[in-house]
DNA sequence: AATGAATGAGAGTTCATTCAT
DNA sequence: AATGAATGAACTCTCATTCAT
């Protein structure tokens, strides 16, 4: 059946001109990553362990045995796709909360919108972190990765950028780390449930600005320093 | 239960349809609630995939053979799973918030007060929700029953207690939808990321009560009707 | 190998009459045996790792995956084979060589005459030491437990023997270490090379007894105690 | 194209068929014999079946497909390897034992004694039957390889020693082609034994000149003519 | 003469599922 | 109601071999 397949596959260079009897003989170098963009749409849409590695490979439009050749595992290969898409990202938000200056809720205001532009335009950028939280309670490897690469540099850059706003008054003093998750909380569990409970897809692209919007108005209030007429009641 | 029929018989093959057709085989007692406990330990230990129905067997002392004469395969036992940890508690969630009169907020104080009660008492309540984010991707059935018992329920609920605040001046006009994600949105990526990135072990039991005093202190004052002292911009 | 042959002269279906629906079930407890016997055929013809699980299933008439309900991997089946064969033939060698009271020569001969009967009697006798030097090189497991089972049992009684009749004066002093392997080298050398190099196959099974009379007349005089004729000299 | 083809669908039994038939690829240079030498230690150390190609090329720093411009198949390199290594040496043996004049015990004493520094000199010397004693089985071409070089130049020169022996009065008359196994036969089996079942490391190199003075003691009063005090019976 | 990317045919092993008892 | 022996279809991974360059 495959190799029937394969002996069809060699005639496959009949629009191309004969002139040269070379059949289009792609760049290895860009084998890893033609590889790992495979793996990636197939682990998204069917999870890791119901992906074979002769479907990434045939995706790849290669044998199964080449993708050994360039990863040495199944595993590894999830590990390289989250290792590939996480570092810079990570690097990029990390660096932009720290350089900001005054209030908090500019910066996160441009954070958004640019991570919204970014989104748009790659759309592995929203894929991987899916693919992170189904697959990393069974690959400590990754769970550990994305621990490192993005955790480790981004809340930290974070909780930064809340103490200078709250120490240079811009914002209310509170509980910094709960402040935080508080802050990208909801961009969270968008990013990992909307598409996996299919929430309200007639919306489509607006919906995430209209979050992203949203959740500004809430914490430019909610973060705002007391005034006197607030009379709310902190935790009793 | 009959969707549910239509939902497996689209699964791979027909293992479900035969349910039905099935002699009266004494489905739901006591032994089915063993292998359903047992299962749910092993899946949370080890992930669906890892877990072989003879593990389960061997948890619940009984032969492999026994488990299908109560379930028709493995993935309708991670289904009566979900099915039964996830519709009590919905249906709680979200007749409490039907209840309430008053400021929204209150009611938000008093049902996440409940559930840090719930979890604190059940392990398996944090756990499964984790459990349905990481398979679902890969179970359609699953996707669709926590979107049927769960979100189809919670949510309306909670959209309405807020149209119902809104309304009534306790808190400001917002998008509706929206802003019940920013509510529980933290809450909700607290539950799935927390344990996966084992984030600050170190304050334990605590760190969900931080957490739920943070995000209601933030929105008090975020969803708090405007001031006339309010300057900052909405949504340009 | 007997009741191998016996279980497989079993019609499988053809002369079996109709009378009853049940295909011939053979008891279960014969399983491991009857893999055991396939299993050492197929590697003593073609060698362990040529031997495909496949074959050994097909051989014993099973599927693939039933060989793993009895074996936990293939060299677990080599394993099996080798402690199957090997335990109880050195017992009762070395117990046969301490229990002999007088000349060793004659234990000797006693000795090499019941391992010939033995030899006629089950095939795998001669087949298993065979196997054990064909796959100890590349397998420790399999070295080490014939060295606990056979070597550490069978050579130190051979050298008691030998110690007994040089202090009883039947034989003359010498090494008994050396001795030792002296006596038995020509038996092993032919039971390991001569059917893997086809030596003179047209004597057949006389050969054995050939070599065994040859061995003992000069083991008889060569290791009788010195005699005033004497004038070989020892080493120098 | 067309015959690649065939020959693929052949394999496994005439990988060897072909060499013959081959353009003259420039068979024996320096480089085959790198290669030799790297596969020698790798089939010594690791056995030939858990050696790859990969690892012989990296051995002999030359890429997997360049292997095969000197060799046809993996088959093909045990078997130039075992070629080179044996005829020279059986050939050496075989003539000694021819030209020697006298009693055979002297002869067979200097044997031993060269073949001893031999194996001192050379690792692989003893190494190589081993190979070949482990290979064999499952490479029929292997065992015919030995057999026409080895045993058929070696074994018929010491029967014949033994039978000029024998002649001159030197030694006994015994059955010759038996007395020849007894001879070598436990050199053979501690060649082929000792380091596989590593039987006493502890008297390292000495050991094998003991096993040979041991065996000479034994063969020289053994194998003497009969003397009047001798009442040892032979077979009987 | 030499490379190394690529292949493809299995290998061992696992496991959900079935079925005679 | 329950068993457990048996199956068979996959799965991951390996490696001898080829071929365009």
């Amino acid at each position: 059946m495959e190799h029937a397949t394969a002996d069809n596959s060699k005639h496959r260079a009949d629009s191309k001109a004969k002139t040269t009897s070379k059949p289009p003989r792609r760049r290895p170098e860009a084998r890893p990553d033609e590889i790992l963009d495979t793996a990636l749409d197939l682990f998204l849409a069917q999870g890791f362990h119901r992906t074979t590695v002769e479907q990434i490979a045939r995706g790849a439009k290669l044998s199964k045995g080449a993708v050994y050749l360039y990863f040495a595992s199944k595993p590894d290969i999830l590990l390289a796709l989250v290792r590939r898409a996480v570092g810079a990202m990570a690097e990029r938000a990390a660096s932009h909360l720290r350089q900001h200056q005054g209030d908090p809720c500019l910066a996160l205001r441009e954070l958004f919108h640019v991570l919204t532009k970014l989104a748009q335009q790659d759309q592995s950028f929203a894929k991987v972190p899916r693919l992170i939280i189904h697959e990393a309670p069974s690959s400590p490897e990754v769970a550990q990765l994305y621990r490192d690469e993005v955790i480790a540099k981004v809340l930290p850059a974070l909780m930064d950028l809340l103490e200078r706003g709250m120490h240079a008054g811009h914002i209310r003093r509170l509980d910094v780390d709960m402040t935080a998750r508080c802050v990208i909380g909801p961009l969270m569990a968008h990013l990992l449930l909307s598409e996996v409970f299919d929430l309200r897809p007639q919306s489509g692209e607006l919906e995430l600005q209209r979050l992203i919007d949203t959740q500004l108005t809430i914490l430019s209030a909610g973060l705002a320093p007391r005034q006197e007429g607030d009379h709310v009641s902190g935790p009793h």
